[in-house]
DNA sequence: AGCCTATGTCATAGT
DNA sequence: TAACTATGACATAGG
């Protein structure tokens, strides 16, 4: 590749032709950088210069090939001009700039996806359906509970996404952290189902999931506060279900394993193998899948370190504190960083900017003043251009507020840029240094002109060292910034060389991609910026989500309780022609498509309840 | 001395 | 086709 070819050489040269006497002139410089300060090199004088690029061109190489060694040729050669009171006055001054803002980036973007988590959460969604799919008989009254539960914001959907982010990830869940998340009191059989012991992972998904019915079928005070604190009848066989009356209705239900009612027996049996016959489960389905839900939350929550009961507080802390740290003030490397970054912020950033974090909305302000180069969308990046005089690269000096424009003094004003300390002083303007950073000519000494001379002669960029010492007769901002026809119509107004001519040319490929470099960094970090954004949008939106998920389970919970009290309260009602109970081993109430209420046979019921389940299992595959 | 950041430069592809 | 722009890659300076 040609870039191999341009790395051989020291610079950023053209790789091409790399002849003897280039090597020999490259060699005899390469050590001394242009903007070295204080290099000198031996007198050579324009004339071999210019021999030298001839040659180069009617071999059809570029004449930079030597270009650190003729930059510095041309940094001697300017300075004997300048010695010699040459004042061309091609180098007009130049307004002071505007410091560049702080712009404090945090690289570290990164969301945090905590502690491992064994379990196969995504495998746990995944067997809800297929095995707690409520049966279809049960449709008419869970629909309203199910279409509640997808419609406002499709959550199921957005949870399955969710979880499938996070399914190769792992927690580790301790009783503490399940009680919070569940509000659930010390020793809730929820804890003891789930196997949740501290620091017991969860990693069977089909022990969970089991574990999940059995907790769901033995104590529906997951569900229920208020039945909570009844006593509770353990994993004990379906308990007989003889209310009478009403009045017993709630003792009963307390005391009676709510599962063994309300699951078929195919799916109880997983989880009790001695019970009995029992009531159909119209709820089984739902409230299981609720469960798993909830476990999927708390799961996620555990993930995120993220207590869904204390869900409320999540937007606000992401309101206040964008979590991304834009502000990047408390990393020691931002500050550094915010060298380019104020300088990158941005101009688009005045319209994309504005909801980041203080830090960047003040670096983005600070690029309003200071505009961009050509990809600034401010009014003033014109205005300021045109007020930059005619020096070759000040626009994005003053734009980009290059450190190396900075006077030191200036610099230790502001704490936060005292760090900006480089030098990078080569590609400065000789008349921005005039009116800003020396001192008032009646200070002035023989002495510190010459210092003053030399340390216009560093300022100074390559190029503008190459157009004096090719004695350019204009500015490396005209040759830059004008528009094409222009630039051609001053070219020919003079008699050029070849090799100045070639210099020109060479000065405003390379001063338009340097702006054009600028842009593309600026475009770079905005970008950053605009991702981290995003990055912040999406946390608030898994928070919300997160947030509505453990709303939308509680009023499916008391939703469930009283669907469950109802199915009580009218089959414990229910009386044969003789006066006695139904079974609810042998019968059980179906909910037909017009709102009625069938009693039919157990067995029946459960055919049914199969054939139902069927079709949603087929359906998802 | 080695690493990091900022910047300039070149090559190249795209406009 | 020429001029310009965008961008990845490289080199260098300076902290």
């Amino acid at each position: 590749m040609t870039r191999l070819d341009r790395s051989s050489h020291s610079g950023g040269g053209h790789a091409k032709g790399s002849r003897p006497l280039n090597s020999l002139v490259a060699g005899h410089r390469v050590a001394q950088p242009p903007s070295a300060p204080g290099s000198r090199a031996s007198v050579q004088d324009i004339d071999l210069i210019d021999i030298l690029w001839r040659q180069d061109i009617d071999l059809g190489a570029g004449r930079e090939i030597f270009d650190y060694s003729h930059r510095q040729k041309e940094q001697d050669v300017d300075k004997e001009l300048r010695d010699g009171a040459e004042q061309e006055d091609t180098w007009p001054g130049e307004g002071a700039e505007a410091l560049a803002r702080n712009l404090l980036v945090d690289g570290e973007t990164g969301e945090s996806f905590p502690a491992q988590f064994p379990a196969d959460i995504s495998s746990i969604t995944e067997a809800v359906p297929s095995e707690s799919e409520p049966p279809g008989l049960q449709n008419n009254l869970l629909s309203p509970l199910l279409t509640g539960t997808e419609s406002p914001f499709d959550l199921e959907q957005q949870w399955q996404d969710l979880m499938s982010i996070m399914e190769m990830q792992a927690m580790e869940v301790n009783t503490s952290t399940s009680e919070i998340l569940y509000d659930a009191p010390p020793g809730d059989p929820l804890s003891t189902n789930y196997s949740l012991a501290p620091n017991t992972p969860i990693n069977q998904n089909v022990s969970l999931h089991q574990a999940s019915l059995g907790g769901c079928s033995q104590d529906f005070s997951l569900f229920s506060p208020e039945v909570e604190s009844l006593p509770v009848a353990g994993s004990s066989t379906l308990l007989p279900l003889v209310p009478s009356n009403s009045t017993s209705l709630n003792s009963t239900f307390g005391s009676t394993n709510l599962a063994g009612l309300f699951f078929p027996p195919q799916l109880n049996g997983t989880a009790n193998d001695t019970a009995g016959p029992e009531l159909p489960d119209p709820l089984g389905g739902l409230l299981d899948e609720a469960m798993l839900d909830e476990i999927s939350l708390m799961d996620l929550a555990i993930e995120e370190g993220f207590n869904p009961v204390q869900a409320s507080q999540l937007e606000e802390e992401f309101d206040s504190d964008s979590g991304l740290s834009l502000d990047s003030s408390h990393s020691p490397s931002s500050l550094s960083s915010s060298e380019g970054s104020s300088s990158s912020s941005s101009s688009s950033s005045s319209s994309s900017s504005s909801s980041s974090s203080s830090t960047s909305s003040t670096a983005s302000s600070s690029f309003s003043e200071e505009g961009a180069v050509g990809y600034s969308s401010d009014s003033e990046t014109l205005d300021l251009e045109e007020a930059e005089g005619a020096v070759g690269y000040q626009p994005e000096y003053s734009k980009f507020c290059r450190m190396s424009y900075q006077d030191p003094a200036q610099l230790s004003c502001l704490p936060y840029l005292e760090h900006v300390g480089h030098n990078h002083t080569y590609n400065m303007a000789p008349s921005a240094l005039d009116s800003a950073d020396l001192p008032p000519p009646s200070t002035l000494k023989k002495g510190s002109k010459e210092k003053q001379a030399d340390f216009l002669d560093k300022q100074m960029s390559r190029d503008e060292h190459r157009a004096r010492a090719m004695k350019i007769p204009f500015t490396n901002d005209k040759i830059i910034n004008l528009p094409v026809e222009e630039f051609n119509e001053l070219l020919s107004k003079y008699q050029l060389s070849e090799a100045q001519l070639s210099l020109i040319r060479d000065i405003r490929r390379r001063g338009k991609n340097k702006m054009a470099a600028q842009n593309c960094r600026k475009r770079k970090l905005d970008t950053i910026l605009n991702l981290e954004r995003d990055v912040e949008d999406l946390q608030r939106d898994k928070a919300r989500l997160l947030r509505e998920k453990v709303e939308f389970l509680r009023s499916l919970r008391q939703m469930k309780q009283k669907v469950q009290s109802l199915y009580q309260e009218v089959f414990g009602r229910l009386r044969d022609e003789n006066g006695r109970p139904y079974s609810p081993s042998q019968y059980a109430l179906q909910y037909a498509g017009d709102g009625s209420v069938l009693l039919i046979p157990r067995t029946l019921a459960d055919q049914q309840a199969r054939r139902q389940e069927r079709k949603p299992k087929d359906r998802r595959k």
